[in-house]
RNA sequence: CGGAGUGUGGCUCAGUCUGGUAGAGCACCGCGUUCGGGACGCGGGGGUCGCAGGUUCAAAUCCUGCCACUCCGACCA
């Protein structure tokens, strides 16, 4: 992409109610515009960053065996009144009537829907297990909207919901959910610690949230440091197999955000094993039985001949919310540090001398270049200042910056910047390529 | 929903106390000089001062009501 064709609106300055370094960023990087309190428009950047999240997310959950559906945003009050939430669910359920005087929501999350849809079409229990997924928009009308995308009323969720026959289906469902998050956060870049949630109603220890770390966190975070340090499963794991064992290493240890912290079993733990934290939600993963199954008659028929309600759990990560999330764990002074897999483009050409045939010329070959190795780079080929790319370069927080300069061309070299690192290198041009494109 | 605050050009803000022809920096447009960390000079365009009423010869400024946004708290699959 030729930044001179681009839509990427930057600020020197960030607007006045932007409080947090996610929210600054994010506007000062021209990714967002708010409409409203809570609402945002994507802009270029901000939705090249929400769709390279989304297709983690969504790489992970095939991986794990989940399946892609997409069900409507605007979603038929009656079924909420099935499952008994439509009057529970008060004032952060934004409720519409359509010309017919029908009763229709703005979804807050799926669960209806998803069980609507299920009940429909499965009535045995050797179609199970099964497990349907969604990434789309949700409205929550929250009292108090706050932190940009964070805390937005408008978000993208991606949330998962699994069907099994009997609780012990259930929980390897729910294994396999637990683990793929773990692959999710780690190929952003984030240390994600599993902590034990209110598991509801339900009671069980099937309910677990996902924190990042990063400074500003909304949550206390306790965790044992080896559960912090241990890494995330990796691709390679047999989904099909037993992951109870790989779940309860990463179970066994001690982990809680503060309204679940035990502090006698903290305390008990070695000392240099005690890690606080500050955590940033971004996933919560749940069983809850028949809950929905029940109300809204979701029955299979087991080898017995006789009709259950399903086993259900539910697995939402937050997308948007992500993606401020990314940032406010990777920033620094200068802006945002995208890791690769969330970076909007790969590397960044920067002309320093635009107009000048022999600068340009390295330009266009190395754009090309990156451009055919599927490096999807930007080249600033803007007539503007050295300074002002350098800023604009840092700011949006592309990994790699390729700067062409006269005085190099000059001496047949370019110089290599990676943003996360801050590590310079003058080198030919075909090393500099080798080196981004690995 | 309780408490606090803020609304002045695209952005950051001054001006409001003490009423008297709407300002600065950045951004934008033109010309020129520049060109390795958000350049400089000259010239230029852009604002019903959140909205509605009221007081006054005169309102960004004083009064009343409303709206929006932000923060703290409560709330939060």
């Amino acid at each position: 992409m030729r930044l001179s064709r681009y839509f990427m609106p930057t600020l020197r300055e960030a607007p006045a109610d932007a409080q947090i370094v996610s929210h600054q960023l994010m506007l000062r990087a021209g990714m967002v515009r708010q409409e409203a309190a809570g609402i945002y428009a994507w802009l270029p950047l901000g939705l090249r960053v929400l769709k390279k999240i989304e297709q983690v997310v969504r790489e992970e959950m095939d991986r794990a065996g989940a399946i892609e559906i997409l069900m409507p945003t605007i979603q038929l009050a009656d079924l909420w009144k099935e499952s008994g939430r439509y009057d529970d669910y008060g004032d952060e359920m934004l409720r519409i009537l359509d010309r017919g005087q029908r009763e229709l929501l703005f979804g807050p999350t799926a669960e209806e829907v998803v069980t609507d849809i299920f009940r429909s079409y499965v009535k045995s229990y050797k179609d199970l297990p099964k497990n349907l997924y969604n990434i789309q928009w949700k409205f929550r009308d929250e009292r108090r909207p706050r932190f940009g995308v964070m805390r937005g009323r408008e978000f993208l969720m991606k949330d998962a919901y699994s069907f099994d026959a009997d609780e012990a289906g259930a929980r390897k469902s729910y294994n396999r959910m637990f683990l793929a998050y773990l692959n999710v956060y780690a190929r952003l870049g984030l240390k994600a610690v599993p902590v034990k949630a209110d598991p509801g109603p339900i009671g069980g220890d099937l309910s677990h949230e996902f924190m990042i770390l990063a400074d500003t966190g909304e949550s206390q975070v306790f965790a044992h440091r080896d559960l912090v340090e241990m890494g995330a499963p990796g691709p390679d794991i047999d989904w099909d197999g037993d992951l109870g064992p790989e779940v309860a290493r990463r179970t066994s240890l001690y982990a809680a955000s503060d309204e679940m912290h035990d502090a006698a079993r903290f305390e008990a733990m070695p000392e240099d094993k005690r890690m606080t934290a500050r955590g940033i939600e971004v996933g919560h993963i749940f069983y809850f039985g028949t809950k929905y199954s029940a109300p809204m008659k979701a029955l299979v028929t087991g080898p017995d001949g006789k009709d259950t309600p399903v086993q259900m759990g539910s697995y939402g990560v937050g997308v948007s919310r992500l993606v401020a999330a990314i940032i406010e764990a990777s920033h620094d002074a200068n802006g945002i540090i995208w890791p690769a897999a969330a970076a909007p483009f790969g590397a960044v050409v920067l002309n320093l001398r635009a107009g000048d045939a022999a600068v340009d010329a390295v330009c266009e070959q190395a754009y090309a270049a990156l451009t055919a190795a599927g490096i999807d780079p930007l080249y600033d080929d803007r007539d503007d200042r050295p300074g002002a790319k350098f800023a604009a370069a840092d700011l949006v927080g592309i990994p790699w910056q390729l700067i062409v300069g006269p005085k190099g061309v000059a001496e047949g070299v370019v110089e290599l910047k990676n943003r996360a690192t801050g590590e310079r290198q003058t080198v030919p041009l075909d090393a500099a390529l080798k080196a981004i494109t690995g």
